[in-house]
DNA sequence: TGCCGCAATGTTAGCGGTAACGTTCTCGGA
DNA sequence: TCCGAGAACGTTACCGCTAACATTGCGGCA
């Protein structure tokens, strides 16, 4: 007995209603313009009529080409990346790929096993939002000769093309922006502590010893980030650091949730205090006072992304480059 | 001339390493008892050796099952739809599915368009979050004869499973506790407006009609959702109804962005209005006061999602069900 | 001794598409 | 009249994997 097919509608299915092959089927869905009008008019009526919806696996699995792209973000929870994923989004339904979305957790393991996961599915392309990699990621990557887009931070050594702005420079650049405010005891406050955090730490440090300021007042913790951590954090700075004069959040979560804490303790921000997050999510233009933060290009590191995925697929060679989108500072009420 | 292969490492390949034929590479893989152990360890050093990647498409075209399963949100930046996620994920992954996420945007034509595409990529089911859809949806959907979750409300006409709770009882109950903190002049305020906002205003308008108490205090836009909003719909019932002494928000965005207004306004919470919001996302805890809210167990729906499509996908018969999952009111700072 | 049963592996025939090439037919120009 | 070029459609052979059934070999038991 031969295996019975799924009962799902087929292309010989419209085939054999319309009195075609199903190659001409095939042939009308993809190149309508090689199909005489008459007969793609009855297809198409069949198509409907039958609600024929084309099997992708087949597909792929004929032509080599999913029309599917896997975009790997840390976290879905976190806001900074459902902006990327926009951008992405867009500009790749717009060229016909459907993104396929996955959560790393902020592990490397569980992006290799993502990687191997997305390949097995067989996706045309990865967005990835980080340059750090397992050996066997980047293994896995190379040999399967698809476009890559790493996003978020910028590296000299990019797998293939690097979407991102310096972390570190934007560091500084808040540093610098709260002592041209006139602090001079500035903390920082980080949690995670993934490789951007470290950059934007990294960053903070060089502003300030090139202020011939202290770098000591700083609090990190590999706890995720979260509005309650950041109210932790400040307490813990405050106890230790009593006379600090200005915070730097390594994001605007801890920032927001380091506010709440001031508000909590009567302390008047920035009268007391100066706070700056980073990332420029919503809430930092919501809050009272708001939030002087770090805006980053997030929805544009996206569409770029897209753009040159796009560029890729249909036919471009593998050139690897680096694309920096820049940052900006905005100086709110909270500094 | 033969249409050569894509490269990349098949079973094919890792039975001629081995010196078996395909179908026992692959029962290896399937079945690891059904081969004999010294064959076993020697595919298993190809596989590692080789570097092999299972091509699911193939393996899906013909076994008939994907291992994957669609999750349709409405949004991706908000974060109630990232608890149920991760909750669906969770319960999927364990047992060997991966999930596909797709955004819709709160509108239920992107979300036809999107059953259609995952329809095409051949998962094995869907876990929608809403109940309603397009007529053409819902025929898909049928035909189909996937197992299918909706989420978050409840119907009384479920596709197939319902997994969520009474967002009318749940408002009325908000309602109701606002009207037991001694508030009698309470308002509502809601953006977007779907199915399940129009169900908590409906609800809030239970309870206050069964106090006796004035329901006009009523603010709504179709506007999404975010802080800032919050704010300006707050402004506005101010103007409009300068006694009201207390405001259901229809989300925690809403009620926080009310509150950072208060605070801008300098307007004593709950001293001269008090807020409530809805969903208990981790901000209503944070914030200075405390937000009281209606905390919806939108992990244990993800879960409970997750549970019932894998035990249909293992056999379970169809059959349509209804879960009610609750809701725990939270009374905080803010009344 | 012969036969049965089972474990281990192989053979065959698809799954539903698409690439590559073949065939048919029409029509215009030399 | 004949030939050649396209347009329009068909045939064939896969893509990489798995369901279903076939085969082999060995041990145990009547």
């Amino acid at each position: 007995m031969p295996r019975r097919s799924t009962g799902r509608v087929t292309l010989q299915d419209i085939a054999e209603r319309v009195g075609v092959s199903k190659v001409t089927v095939s042939r009308c869905l993809r190149e309508p313009q090689r199909v005489s009008e008459t007969v793609r008019l009855r297809i198409e009526e069949a198509i409907e009529v039958l609600d024929y919806i084309p099997n992708r696996q087949a597909g792929a699995l004929s032509s080599g080409r999913s029309l599917s792209v896997a975009l790997l973000v840390p976290s879905i929870s976190n806001s900074v990346f459902s902006e990327v994923q926009r951008g992405v989004d867009e500009g790749l339904r717009e060229a016909g790929y459907q993104v396929l979305m996955g959560h790393t957790g902020y592990s490397i393991l569980e992006e290799e096993r993502l990687i191997d996961t997305f390949l097995a599915y067989g996706v045309d392309g990865f967005v990835l939002s980080s340059t750090r990699h397992t050996d066997h990621a980047q293994r896995l990557l190379n040999r399967a000769h698809l476009p890559v887009v790493e996003t978020m931070e910028l590296t000299d050594n990019p797998l293939d093309i690097n979407v991102g702005l310096d972390q570190r420079v934007a560091g500084r650049a808040i540093g610098e922006a709260l002592i041209t405010a006139g602090y001079r005891r500035i903390g920082f406050c980080g949690a995670r502590l993934d490789y951007r955090v470290q950059q934007r730490l990294a960053g903070w440090e060089d502003a300030l010893k090139a202020a011939g300021l202290s770098t000591q007042r700083c609090q990190t913790t590999p706890r995720p980030s979260s509005y309650r951590l950041g109210g932790e954090l400040l307490s813990a700075m405050l106890e230790r650091w009593p006379d600090m004069d200005a915070v730097f959040c390594c994001n605007d979560d801890l920032a927001a949730g380091a506010l709440f804490e001031c508000q909590r303790r009567r302390l008047d921000v920035p009268g007391q205090l100066a706070l700056a997050g980073f990332n420029g999510l919503d809430i930092t233009d919501a809050t009272w006072p708001t939030l002087t933060t770090v805006i980053t290009p997030r929805r544009a590191i996206g569409e770029q992304a897209a753009r040159l995925i796009v560029e890729r697929l249909q036919g471009a060679p593998r050139n690897p480059s680096r694309h920096d989108m820049g940052f900006d500072i905005a100086l709110r009420q909270s500094t």
